[in-house]
DNA sequence: GAGGTATCCTC
DNA sequence: TGAGGATACCT
């Protein structure tokens, strides 16, 4: 439950007992056991003490129904014979703050509340302020006048729920709850605070269980978790595997309620080969179609800027591709899986540029690099057969993406080709050929602390401009 | 700036 | 009244 301050006035809510459900509340309880054949009265008191042994008084106060106004305590008389067993409604726990703390445990001493004679056995800089625990000490007066007192009993711990060291954990939501079985699925949870030094992510299923895997620095001011999947125990299903993922608190083992993540069977298709293949052919196959059913097919730029997105993309003349379409100037790519899919998909986007790329070993500026010293790939760029535009001295420079380039052209005088150079380059978007070049520019803004040095470096700017 | 504490506020 | 969120302030 949440501990109130005094100065939040009001009631400071009932602690439930133990058995209590999320739809039936009960009271915390107790009872005398053994014969109370000769009890007249029992008289219950009750306190807060520390959650660990030995117990010793806590500083902050039960209040509420039967809570003597300041007194921090409880203190109730019944029959047994009567009531065997009394139930204590409206009991809440008010903090004191840290620095009233000496005067309540004083308070405390002064009330001779000290169930297990702990004395001040340690220092009060030890106490933890979000944990108590109830203790009951039973005193019996007998019919003949005698007194007895029972050994204290302790409730269970009762955690602070705002307290982020030990309140209850929850998971609100997950911005992803499928992924591969082979892990690394980024995921975003949104959950209550945390402690990001005390805080695990677990999957789990069965007696199978994984972490997720994250730093310190993804924990978001305690509320947000950026972290990815671990592999799921088995990496060849064939079927989607539901599992529950819990936060889970290292200090004190204690698990959030689980919510579902679904594993999925490993992607026969990852970077989407065949589907990009089969509407690489569907195209080819409705191209042929209208060919054959038309004979004023030319070669004007309306048309050839068709026919290049259909089938340059893949084969820029005289640059080599991994399929061996092309000449080769480059190396022979490494073992790939499907080397002939490669060709197909390699500059359909800047993961697939970096994918092929790494196949021959190269950067992606060395690859750049070499794509455009390759003479063919030149004159495509200069083809006006193949894009007019491109050398259209009156086209204005597009907004933003070519600023340096803007520069060149106006170095270059008469607002030369290289602006029209730099905006035509959207015509082939397609080609990703625009990302491929504003990748290369040296963007301030995006470079690294450590920029490529030597003759490698900036190459594709240098030489493409003395080349133009 | 992060995390904890104390208080205020709203539903 | 009970529960919980928001926030200013402190460490």
């Amino acid at each position: 439950m949440r501990f109130r301050y005094e100065c939040e006035g009001r009631s400071a809510g009932s602690i439930l007992g133990a058995s209590s459900t999320a739809t039936t509340k009960v009271q915390p309880a107790v009872q005398i056991q053994g014969s109370i054949d000769k009890v007249k009265k029992v008289t219950v008191t009750v306190s807060l003490v520390t959650k660990d042994i030995p117990y010793r008084p806590h500083p902050h106060c039960l209040v509420g129904k039967d809570c003597p106004e300041g007194s921090g305590i409880c203190m109730v008389s019944f029959n047994p014979h009567t009531c065997p067993q009394h139930s204590f409604a409206n009991l809440g726990i008010q903090c004191v703050r840290r620095k009233e703390l000496d005067a309540s445990l004083q308070k405390r001493r002064s009330q001779n509340i000290d169930p297990f004679i702990t004395g001040q056995s340690k220092s009060i800089e030890d106490m933890d302020m979000n944990v108590v625990r109830l203790c009951f000490q039973g005193d019996l007066e007998m019919e003949d006048g005698r007194k007895e007192s029972l050994s204290p009993v302790v409730s269970n711990p009762i955690y602070d729920k705002k307290a982020t060291t030990t309140s209850q954990l929850k998971i609100t939501c997950l911005n992803v709850n499928k992924g591969p079985c082979s892990g690394m699925t980024e995921i975003y949870m949104l959950c209550d605070k945390v402690q990001k030094d005390d805080i695990e992510i677990i999957f789990r299923c069965g007696a199978w269980e994984g972490k997720g895997e994250f730093a310190q620095t993804d924990v978001h001011r305690q509320i947000a978790i950026v972290f990815k999947t671990p592999p799921y125990r088995d990496q060849d299903i064939s079927e989607e595997f539901p599992v529950d993922v819990v936060l889970r608190r290292v200090s004190d083992r204690m698990d959030s309620e689980p919510v579902r993540f679904t594993y999925l069977p490993p992607n026969p298709d990852p970077y989407e080969v065949k589907r990009k293949r089969k509407i690489k052919n569907d195209i080819s196959m409705a191209e042929q179609s209208c060919a054959a059913g038309s004979s004023s097919s030319s070669s004007s730029s309306s048309h050839s800027t068709a026919a290049m997105e259909l089938s340059s993309p893949y084969t820029f003349p005289g640059f080599p591709v991994p399929d061996g379409v092309g000449g080769g100037e480059l190396p022979a790519p490494a073992a790939h899986p499907d080397p002939s899919a490669l060709g197909d998909t390699a500059y359909g986007d800047h993961q697939d540029m970096d994918l092929l790329a790494k196949s021959w070993g190269l950067t992606d500026e060395e690859l750049l690099s070499q794509l455009l010293e390759t003479p063919n790939f030149q004159a495509l760029l200069y083809d006006p057969g193949l894009n007019p535009a491109l050398l259209d001295p009156d086209a204005a420079p597009p907004p933003g993406n070519y600023g340096n380039m803007e520069g060149m052209s106006n170095n270059g005088g008469g607002g030369g080709g290289f602006g029209a150079y730099g905006q035509d380059f959207t015509q082939y978007s397609d080609l990703s050929f625009s990302h491929m070049v504003s990748e290369s520019q040296p963007d301030p803004a995006a470079q690294g602390p450590d920029p490529p040095q030597g003759p490698g470096a900036r190459q594709v700017e240098v030489k493409t401009e003395v080349d133009l």
